[in-house]
DNA sequence: TATGAATGAGTCTTCATTCAT
DNA sequence: AATGAATGAAGACTCATTCAT
């Protein structure tokens, strides 16, 4: 009854439309979270009348997948977004202490961003599914550096996994500042260790 | 003017019906998420009249926290009931993969509920604090089952905190089937060696 | 997050469609009182869905306040509304006898609106605000009439209010037939002399 | 179908009982207001459970108006409970200030009891009642104390009532403050001249 | 008599979605 | 294509009243 009435917009005004949408509504999302955000607001930030957030979506959670597809992996993954460049050739000692400490930094720009976001992983399939893309393609990358790096065992992906992983809850450990009475530089320590063992 | 009217029960029929409301609330928070669990859903269930949810509990969040903080630890970190004699004297190896299959089979059985729960362990800082308190406990436990085999290192809070890391997201890529492209039996692998190290 | 989203109208049909709620509230509140008429009965007879009543009002409470800064003073203080020339270079005793029978008339008209209005005057501080400066603007009024008769003397104002309040009570004496004992046509030439006293 | 339930209590334990939640009653609406006391409150506040209230009450209404009856004619009327030997043979000058000073310091004490009895005063009928019977009692007995210090006319009745709407209309403009620009004193003067003339 | 647990209809308010213009 | 007014179902919460004990 309706589902082939969404726009797919080919004109350029059109395409700034959806997309004023689509930002005003991860904006949103990201800041107070997907139940708490309702399409009034997503409409009146993005500029445009409430009725037309329905001729580009189906419904609002339409909204949240293709805002996720587009801006998702900046706050899933923001290292995604890092040029190989970034490692040029250090050990490996000094790449994993960089990757971290960008890790955290980038986190600490996004905290509610990535919080809201994971909230939505565990909750709604289709976030999850796009969120797993992410990993993977992060994966691959950072499969890539280690290998630029002549860093090269078998089972490489399962390996960048791990410690994909490792620095993943460390970082959300600092950055959240879950447990007080961790010492963190140990905890640094304990994960470079144990990925460099990994890789070895 | 009626905040502190919540009645703390202590007649028996009383504490009956705060359970089974505690009870009913868990249930359907865990299969649909808080968001989509309503009040009337939750009494209906716990076969009591909609008013009475309200003698027991401040509002609606005030169920999802108490019945976390009642049941909340056995879906969060499953493992912290059970007991140190399913570990005793063991070699490593074997005890660490002893306690994936468990904690493996264990998410397995609250699948959604744990999907449900860390949703909201993502997006509402009181139920992380929980979450987090049922962490420390786990890692606490943990590292009581080291020592008594023997395993004892420098910065152990840190280690066994990492280890339970490594294991949590181990045992979310099995459940969840994430990746398929992942060898799981070689991660499995990795992990074990990895915490073997740790530890070491 | 929404306080003032409130919409202004500027369209006719917005500004048509607040203009039947407050409507529809005032009468509703007059005839019932405010604890006793509910959002969906004011919607109902301004014809609107219950929806659209919190786009141009904040609360229940809202409409009350709005409707009585649109429509209030006819009630409170009929008189307001009446033309100096109703009064026009006739003796003070005649003024004040025709004064006095515009004022009961009036009363009679909107007897329970003024019941149920002056009960929130009575409990609620915005309503009493509102009242109040009707009650100003009545006196201002009198004084004007009486000025325009040749009729000043020191003191004005207060003399006025006190001229005021004897009519008001004598008003609400007859309409609300209040004490059976109670002889009225002696009550009001005991007022219109008390009054020509004052003012003499 | 239990109406006539209501117990009419004769033991001295039933009549405390009844006296308490009266009490309890009276003194909650005047401080909130009649639609913001519950009958939870009214209970607790009385030392008893929510259940008797409606073996001694017929429904939350009924404690109104029978507190009214037993408690309402002293904020009412504060006066009534004023024995005549405080006037006792002055001149009517003195007398009158000595009561339009009483009053407001009656007034000033159980200022918020007034204003939300008056508020129901307007709104119930059966309120009404009761309020208008304290005012025809406090104009008998003025009559009274006036016939005693030798003060008497036609018409006393009216004249009295008069009077006493005159030094209640003061009394509360000075209590509530209502209008600013008003000098009290000046107001008092024309109050007492004006009942001193009505009353020759 | 008394308790206080329980009821459930009723109330305000929100919001995704639709529709007239 | 766009607006923004309007819809109405749904949800959280309250409270006078009843009832099992």
């Amino acid at each position: 009854m309706g589902n082939s009435d969404i726009r797919k917009p080919v004109q350029k005004r059109s395409i700034e439309t959806k997309e004023k949408i689509l930002k005003a509504g991860f904006e949103l999302i990201c800041e107070k979270g997907y139940y708490n955000t309702n399409t009034a607001e997503i409409a009146k930030l993005a500029n445009v009348s409430t009725g037309i957030v329905y001729q580009y979506f189906k419904d609002k959670h339409d909204i949240l997948i293709e805002s996720l597809q587009t801006y998702g992996s900046s706050v899933f993954y923001p290292m995604i977004k890092i040029s190989e460049k970034d490692f040029e050739k250090y050990d490996l000692d000094t790449i994993l202490r960089n990757m971290i400490n960008k890790f955290i930094k980038n986190h600490k720009i996004s905290h509610s961003a990535h919080k809201e976001l994971m909230a939505m992983v565990h909750s709604d399939d289709e976030v999850a599914e796009i969120y797993h893309s992410s990993e993977i393609e992060m994966t691959d990358k950072l499969t890539k550096i280690f290998s630029d790096n002549d860093i090269v065992t078998e089972n490489m992906k399962e390996k960048v996994h791990v410690a994909v992983n490792l620095i993943d809850d460390l970082c959300h450990e600092v950055v959240y500042h879950k447990h007080s009475s961790m010492n963190y530089d140990v905890m640094i320590d304990i994960v470079v260790d144990c990925i460099k063992n990994i890789l070895k």
